[in-house]
DNA sequence: CCTATCTTGGAATGGCCGTTTCAAGATCTA
DNA sequence: TAGATCTTGAAACGGCCATTCCAAGATAGG
């Protein structure tokens, strides 16, 4: 017999995705997101509770449907080195081209503000972190295996060292470092880091 | 004839810098800096302008008293290989252990804050990362000239890979991430970087 | 000592914060 | 269609925001 909500979750926490990625928590007034989902405050606390949740929902989201997905291309492409270009590639690409150019990370700026200080969120960053670590493990094994990496080479300490990577480029492109510059020294490390020489 | 001020705007803005470094711009308020300095709202804008021109003021005095005294020492020191790794200890250090543990690095934070919409404290991140790079490329070129790299190493690429690496120790020791761990991945980034091989 | 000049304390400013409240509206079952 | 149940709109809440104002206090030159 109830009513039913007049307006779809998920869409709205994309738009709210943005708002918290670009700006942050404590710079994201709750009117901010009225304005651009269009939504009453009364639903948005009917449907997310308060700020604190929603940035946590929104956070949640944006591992899911940006990060993971890029992610998991990266573990299931079993090409080795190319795959781990190309993950590279992508991320420079969106970091600094199109909607979302100098917006950063989520995961990455979240690191850096005070949003961490929510064990909850802490959690997720450290899970995030993780799966980024594994991910990348997994690629430097499949090149190991095919023979593309200089004997020697730690798998786990160079996957380590290309997600510390990540978070550097992430951070530089939020102040606009130039993609170009940015894909140069994200192949030099690439080459060192798997013993391999540059082009 | 007139007054004179009765505390030390040196000594206040070191306490400003810590509140700033810590909690960031936008989770300050100026009621914390009056509680934290014990200094009157009055005398705060008599002597800082604003929240902005005292956030711009803190930073540049966090650049001032913290980073470029550790990019001097780095510079200076001629011993190539052993000043890289010294350098990157020392970072570790501060970041995780000791009063300012999990503070991660000012200059990282702003990156990824909306610290970074003001177009001077943009122009500050910028200057910073270019020294942190210069500080970097002497250092790499001092172990060059000590014959402790690999032939065909490019010092500039590879300080710009220790760059990013460096930001992505600060944000990731913000969240808490382990010293250890953190020692170990840098220790084989810097031999990758240099072509050397790890101990 | 007097007074011009700056500093200081503390209250007051308007505005925005996140959150709550509640009546009016919409929906689906029976 | 009747009515129970949820959603929605809009106003209101106390509280905190950065900033300003002004009277009272402190200083140093004449």
């Amino acid at each position: 017999m109830p009513d039913v909500k007049h307006f779809d979750p998920d869409a709205v926490l994309d738009t709210v995705v943005r708002l918290f990625w670009r700006q942050g928590l404590a710079t994201t007034g709750i009117q901010d997101v009225v304005n651009a989902t269009g939504l009453n405050r009364s639903s948005l606390y009917a449907t997310f509770g308060g700020k604190q949740e929603l940035y946590r929902a929104a956070l949640e989201r944006y591992v899911d449907s940006r990060s993971r997905p890029a992610l998991g291309k990266l573990e299931e492409d079993g090409r080795g080195l190319p795959a781990i270009a190309e993950f590279f590639t992508g991320l420079i690409e969106t970091r600094c081209t199109g909607e979302y150019a100098r917006w950063g990370c989520m995961v990455s700026n979240a690191h850096a503000g005070t949003e961490n200080s929510d064990p909850e969120v802490q959690a997720i960053l450290d899970r995030q972190h993780e799966r980024l670590r594994e991910a990348l493990h997994t690629a430097v094994v499949s090149a190991q295996r095919q023979h593309q990496l200089a004997d020697g080479t730690d798998a786990d300490t160079a996957a380590d060292v290309l997600a510390l990577l990540a978070h550097g480029v992430n951070l530089r492109s939020r102040a606009g470092a130039d993609a170009q510059q940015l894909h140069t020294t994200v192949a030099a490390a690439i080459a060192a880091v798997t013993g391999t020489t540059q082009a």
